[in-house]
DNA sequence: TTAGTATATAGACAACCATCAATATGAGAG
DNA sequence: CTCTCATATTGATGGTTGTCTATATACTAA
């Protein structure tokens, strides 16, 4: 994964309504009916949401019948915690390394 | 810190210059004038993506005569990390924990 | 096929944002 | 004080974004 890539994730990341979708699907799939009654938001801004976030990789879709179930794409979200973990200050102590860690 | 909180961290993470400059600052305290150099952007435009990186609380000052040397705010960096590596999918094993782990 | 429900798309609009040129501020140096 | 240099602020502009209403698509059940 790319820097590009990286700023697409926190862009998404970037909007109150997505990052609290974003933590509700840390607690597992879910139907974006049950979704909808969460927020105080109108089912095409839902939509919406949605599909910045699947288009930045973070979540995926999975369709059953008329209902669409979206989950974390969880190997995208490692990388990007991997990357997020990298950035340090650089406040190092003798032996290297961020004293803040 | 609050989700409002790591709302801001994303957005202000959410652009490739200040994403760039962050990474850079990985490295240690940077001057102004330095990371002007190294971006394709004008003065006024870094010190607008300056200002939105202190703004988020990711980004500290230390003004030095006539110049600004800017470092990673390093608590709000870990508090920030912490955050994120807390989001995963919940493809539990048995034993409970994401399995992508 | 018809009706109902879940989701996506289109179009519009106000608010926000990244960027620049121009200007202001502020801090040495002479 | 005046000049110069580093940085911040202002104001303008074109592009992007979050939200809505209206409509289309797609699936299911009767």
């Amino acid at each position: 994964m790319d820097i590009t890539q990286y700023v697409l994730i926190c862009k998404a990341l970037g909007d109150r309504n997505r990052l609290e979708i974003i933590l509700l699907l840390t607690k597992g799939e879910q139907c974006a009916c049950e979704m909808l009654k969460r927020f105080s938001i109108t089912q095409p801004t839902l939509s919406h949401h949605m599909r910045i976030l699947t288009q930045a990789s973070l979540v995926e879709v999975r369709k059953d019948g008329k209902w669409s179930y979206y989950s974390i794409n969880c190997p995208v979200l490692k990388e990007f915690r991997a990357f997020v973990d990298q950035i340090t200050c650089s406040n190092s102590t003798e032996k290297g390394g961020c004293s803040c860690r």
